[in-house]
DNA sequence: TTCATATTGTGTGAATTTTACGCAAAGATA
DNA sequence: TATCTTTGCGTAAAATTCACACAATATGAA
């Protein structure tokens, strides 16, 4: 039992996990909810920040344990404190922006529920985690003008033609091809793979990896992706 | 006595609350501590989270009770969570960016000791407050290009040269004077003014209103002011 | 093998925006 | 009235964005 003079909120941090692939654009990860409140409900995972651990190292604990998942890219972007949020007690979360390489849920104990749901076939969320996701997909499309975070998401070689469905599914905008390709190329930051692709229908369009060591040079600089 | 099942980190709000004079530029307002930890070291005006406000309300609340000011922009920008941030127990902050019209603090009970800090001339901070400083600054700096919040801190009726040296402060570079004038001319966000500037050296400036309603417009179609 | 089709790679000119800078007008001072 | 400083306005060159055409490559059908 631990004692306070006053009254303390418990704190959670919960993790908006981005991944992306073809067929489906840009997915969310979410866990069905396996105890009161919310039951059966589809929320973020995450749980309580222990009281040695900071919210950063709480936040990468709670994804790994609950998903398996390794993220690529995390980020915290805001703390979300209504007060009647949680009908338990007074609960605050920390909430994160975690990006990772879709594929099937890897599974720690708690993930047997845990599924990928496309942007625009979100189910009904569990607390105030629809407007926390609202604020996270805002988040992410701001970011990717600052931060070649996109990258994170595909595999290490990719097509021209993947990389800008990418960037059309975050931002929800179409691009014309042939701009598009004009101004990643110009940047500086993909560089032409020897490889091939595979299991492309007709021409096959090169493969580009990305460089981040031009990346971490052109930071310095200050940097931006127009589109 | 308040008692939990497991341990719970006590939240506090801190506000970095930011104004601008022609002769100051842009500074901060900081509160010489009273009380320990850090007594007698320069702090962000903030306090303990009540268990029935939301950080939102706690963080205005704070500001007006230890400033006087009514903040004319406030945004939350982050969480810091390190886990000896405070040496009396574990303690995390929410920190808020507030936009006030400089002036003497009016000062509430504990205003006795705020005072406004140059950017330029911020002395050593308490807790963590050095780094919550920098990522205000560069919150500021971004906001900037999206929200023309650089008029909350101008009064209602200024001058071109104003205008350019509040961005200048902001964003520590400098503009071509003529460049400067057209693009935000061009924004369509000015009007000028009837009046006529005071105190000024040389030939007298023509004065602006900032056209918030044009402004509500925009901000539909998305936006952006570029420098 | 050849042809029609789908998809990728590259280029180019027009329109727009950014950038650098010249010059005259307005007020203050001598 | 002459001089100095600061503001207002304009313009040409450079850079960037935008719209669009055409050739090249692979697949599958004839």
């Amino acid at each position: 039992m631990f004692k306070y003079d006053y009254p303390h909120p418990a704190v959670t941090t919960d993790c908006v996990i981005f991944g992306y692939d073809t067929r489906e654009g840009l997915s969310v990860l979410l866990i069905e909810r396996g105890i009161e409140p919310f039951r059966g409900c589809w929320a973020f995972p995450g749980g309580f920040m222990r009281i040695d651990e900071d919210a950063d190292t709480g936040a990468l604990r709670e994804l790994k344990e609950e998903t398996g998942f390794e993220p690529l890219y995390i980020e915290q972007f805001g703390a979300f404190t209504d007060v009647d949020r949680d009908p338990r007690e007074r609960v605050i979360t920390i909430a994160y922006l975690a990006l990772v390489k879709k594929g099937p849920v890897a599974g720690g104990d708690d993930a047997s529920k845990a599924r990928w749901f496309p942007l625009n076939a979100v189910p009904a969320l569990a607390f105030d985690h629809d407007r926390i996701l609202r604020v996270a997909i805002s988040r992410l499309r701001e970011q990717i003008h600052f931060r070649p975070i996109g990258f994170d998401l595909l595999p290490p070689v990719f097509t021209m033609p993947q990389l800008q469905s990418l960037y059309e599914s975050i931002l929800g905008t179409h691009f014309d091809r042939r701009n598009f390709a004009a101004k990643m190329l110009h940047l500086g930051l993909l560089e032409a793979d020897k490889e091939r692709s595979e299991n492309t229908p007709r021409r096959v369009p090169t493969t580009y990896r990305f460089n981040k060591d031009r990346y971490e040079e052109m930071k310095s600089g200050g940097f931006r992706i127009e589109f």
